[in-house]
RNA sequence: GCGGAUGUGGCGAAAUUGGCAUACGCGCUAGACUUAGGAUCUAGUGGUUUACCGUGCAGGUUCAACUCCUGUCAUCCGCACCA
């Protein structure tokens, strides 16, 4: 079959039919299934991509089938630094390299063949969505969730810029290899925190793969314990954050965080430059290298002293790089007989190890509860209950209080970039910071701009753009300079795709609803705790200011796998094992590389890539266009045959098992199996066939139902046999098959004999026995007989339709 | 390092609640058809050889373990400025 010629043929007509789109009366059985956006590189369509659109569209004709009004969009998420770094290379601009590489892109998308309603196209560069991304920063800004605080970046010092984590290679700048450093400079946040315990809550209810929950849960990582003050001798208040305040009376140093603020305050003179060298230092390493429980602890002593609030006996206060300024109070009580990381520490600068737990083998450091020790009032008390009476102590001292905290950090939104959404704010001599009114938006990212690195945000560089007047004053303003982080664009971009037409507003909150929640959202797992934790933060954000009426934005939501190169690497253009889908799709079609993908995989795991598997999925559609050939043929020619014997039996049985599983099957995204399912079931109706005497009636039937159920893999292949076949309207108008449970019911069932859980022999037993049938049948049958050898019976076990086991 | 996952024939992979390990396919072997075969069809295909051994490795629970538990090794993904 020319599959090209096919492929034309019917992407013709399912645009002239309108197969894509949605009958927006009929949305209360929607399906709203959704791939993650793709990113317009130069590198194109990459089979990662194809991965995740093809079989999905196949899920997504599998649920056409069913009956549901599928609405299936698709766009850009066109934002974001490699635009940037290729137009810093190459000196074009982003804007050209992005609409140049959306354009080859979509002519890529095209040949999938996917039901994508391309009217519903979403493009978060373009200023029609970038002014509604800039409206949903002015929501949250308005509602106290945006505020601005110092925060610490990349920094190369040579080349004046700020550096991405991945532009940072080895502790140095990517481009010319100087050490980065941290810099401090004021950005905006979301603060995200706020919701971190609806975040949490919130994923029972989600149909999500249970490691991606859990994944979510660790990151935002919630811990319950206590915040305690600790005064120093300065008289200054150190708060710490402990979730084992039962160990609080042995602690033998406090450490804070290099950043700290205090720790310029309270360092001593005569040791200021050694403390300073070694927060430069600090500033030097990123938190993966800071945290590693293997490197060797490192600190240094300020030269200052905290009063322990319990006994008031003096501690001494270190800064050490261990302790993370972003997580609790950045300050940290040091318990070395009880805290790994704190016996280390409290090893290599000979503090004090006082074991304030029992436990009998006397090893330390001993992290586990137990009974208190050398706790003064409290010993003797169990750790759980100490943990409250401590408490109770501490708070009716005001020196301490219960404390919920979480790992999760506020989200940092600015960027010193060009290549973003500009950030709707203008500073204002007379009224500070003042936000863009909704009226003016879009905040236009200019066009003519200066964005190689010099060491200011590319847009401060723009006259046209900075400067402005202040709209409460009328007084001039400058803009903000800064733009949105690209996860913002695509924190709300399943929101406008129903409505991505909408000049008033990002969207209207009575279509939403009716569309929202995503039923099923397909894309990576890297995206687990960022994207797609925005994503839920901002709907839920939303739905808090009554936008929206649902709280979750993905009911249902599935991983597709790692597609490696052919060597089992991921694909690079470094290793050179990039395998692009358009040579293959050249070769042998659309329909045949996504039925290698969906058949050559477990799609959820992925795997390396294998050229072999695409030659095996081509013969099995050669092996139907003959049968279906062969038929055509005969079916002319023949006499009809219509009685039912058990050639006929057997094929109505697997037409309905392949029915049923196949269903099941593709419902899960199980895809390798369901196409097995379809193997074996084509090998039946080819067996069928080879045979003199056939029903013709009950053989256009089955390979009817074949045709049928095999649609949604290669739809542009069984258009075109659905055509032969004398069709003359598309497959996908037509009723998914439902399978007969009567065909499936049958009058023996093969169980396995085992004689002390070994397999000695199969039997044939009559599926309507119970139990104690099969057991009587059994005991009396000479071939069992033969295994037990006359000896006693002990115990029959029987699983219904699988097993007999017989313990001697 | 921390968090999450994965490990099954020569290869891609299957295996409801613990219940016949290796479905389906590739590859390979033999045969048929053919002027020809990298096409098609048929049969076989985990390993030693008649009874065992086999799901990364070492233990454990159970009548029964790929599946559950403990430990361990290897590989992959994420770690907050790649998206």
């Amino acid at each position: 079959m020319d599959m090209q010629k096919i492929e034309k043929k019917w992407q013709k007509k399912w645009q002239e039919i309108d197969l894509a789109k949605i009958d927006r009366s009929k949305l209360d059985k929607k399906m709203y299934i959704l791939e993650m956006f793709s990113y317009p590189s130069g590198s194109k369509l990459h089979v990662g991509h194809w991965y995740n659109y093809g079989p999905t569209d196949s899920y997504a004709r599998f649920k056409k089938m069913q009956g549901y009004e599928v609405f299936q969009p698709m766009g850009f998420d066109a934002f974001g630094l490699p635009a940037e770094n290729y137009a810093i290379k190459t000196q074009i601009h982003p804007k050209d390299s992005t609409e140049q590489n959306i354009d080859t892109m979509h002519k890529q998308l095209q040949k999938i063949g996917a039901i994508f309603d391309w009217d519903a196209e979403v493009i978060t560069c373009r200023e029609d969505y970038y002014k509604w991304t800039q409206w949903l920063f002015l929501q949250l800004y308005k509602n106290g969730l945006a505020y601005r605080k110092e925060a610490p970046v990349n920094w190369c010092p040579s080349c004046h810029t700020v550096l991405a984590n991945e532009q940072v290679q080895q502790g140095g700048c990517e481009r010319c290899g100087t050490t980065v450093v941290k810099k401090n400079l004021t950005q905006w946040f979301f603060k995200i925190t706020d919701y971190a315990e609806q975040l949490l809550i919130g994923l029972d209810r989600l149909d999500w793969p249970e490691k991606t929950k859990l994944m979510q849960k660790n990151w935002i990582g919630k811990s319950t314990g206590a915040q305690v003050q600790f005064r120093c001798e300065s008289g200054d208040i150190l708060d710490i954050f402990t979730t084992r305040i039962d160990t609080i009376f042995g602690v033998s140093y406090i450490a804070l965080a290099p950043e700290h603020p205090l720790v310029q305050k309270l360092t001593a003179r005569d040791i200021q430059r050694n403390v300073e060298h070694y927060i430069d230092q600090t500033a030097t390493m990123n938190e993966i290298e800071r945290l590693s429980t293997t490197k060797e602890k490192t600190g240094i002593f300020i030269g200052h002293y905290a009063l322990h609030p319990l006994t008031g006996k003096k501690i001494p206060i270190f800064i050490a790089d261990y302790v993370l300024n972003s997580y609790g109070t950045g300050a940290v009580m040091g318990v070395p007989a009880h805290d790994e990381r704190d016996f280390l520490f409290a090893k290599r600068f000979h503090l004090p190890i006082q074991p304030v737990i029992y436990n009998e083998s006397d090893a330390l450091p001993y992290t586990e509860y137990g009974k208190l020790i050398n706790s003064k009032q409290f010993n003797g008390l169990m750790a759980e209950v100490a943990q409250e009476q401590i408490l109770n102590y501490l708070e009716k001292r005001n020196l301490g209080y219960k404390k919920v905290n979480y790992r999760l950090r506020d989200w940092l939104i600015s960027r010193q970039r060009y290549w973003g959404a500009p950030i709707p704010i203008l500073y204002c001599p007379a009224c500070g910071i003042v936000p863009v009114p909704e009226n003016d938006l879009p905040v236009t990212l200019p066009y003519a701009v200066e964005f190689k690195p010099d060491g200011k945000s590319p847009l401060a560089k723009s006259k046209e753009f900075m400067h402005t007047t202040c709209p409460q004053c009328g007084k001039p303003a400058t803009r903000e300079v800064d733009t949105l982080d690209t996860f913002v664009c695509s924190s709300w971009y399943f929101l406008r795709y129903p409505d991505s037409q909408n000049r008033e507003k990002p969207f209207d909150s009575e279509i939403i609803n009716q569309f929202l929640p995503v039923d099923k959202y397909v894309g990576g797992a890297e995206h687990a705790c960022m994207h797609l934790l925005y994503a839920r933060f901002i709907t839920k954000v939303l739905y808090d200011l009554k936008y929206i009426n649902f709280d979750e934005p993905f009911t249902s939501l599935v991983h597709q796998g790692l597609i490696l190169g052919p060597d089992g690497n991921k694909m690079s253009k470094s290793l050179g094992n990039v395998v692009s889908p358009d040579t293959f799709i050249d070769q042998y079609g659309a329909d045949i590389f996504r039925l290698y993908l969906m058949f050559g995989f477990s799609y959820t795991d992925g795997g390396a890539w294998n050229d072999d598997g695409l030659k095996s999925i081509a013969k099995f559609l050669d092996r139907i266009e003959r049968l279906i050939t062969k038929f055509l043929q005969e079916e002319k020619s023949k006499q009809k045959n219509f009685d039912i014997t058990s050639a006929e039996k057997e094929l109505l049985y697997m037409q309905n098992n392949a029915i049923e599983q196949v269903t099941k099957d593709l419902e899960a995204f199980s895809f390798n199996t369901a196409i097995a399912r379809l193997m074996e079931y084509l090998n039946t109706l080819q067996k069928y066939d080879a045979l003199q005497r056939k029903n013709y009636q009950l053989l256009r039937q089955s390979i009817e139902k074949f045709i049928l159920l095999l649609a949604p893999a290669t739809p542009h292949f069984s258009e075109e046999v659905w055509e032969m076949l004398g069709h003359n309207r598309s497959i996908f108008l037509e009723k998914y098959p439902i399978c007969d449970k009567n065909a499936l019911i049958r009058e023996e069932v093969e169980y396995a004999l085992q004689i002390n859980s070994k397999i000695k022999c199969k039997l044939m037993i009559a599926s309507k026995w119970r139990q104690e049938e099969i057991a009587e049948y059994v005991q009396t049958n000479t071939e069992v007989l033969a295994y037990t050898e006359n000896k006693p019976i002990k115990k029959i076990i029987i699983v219904p339709n699988k097993l007999i086991n017989i313990i001697l």
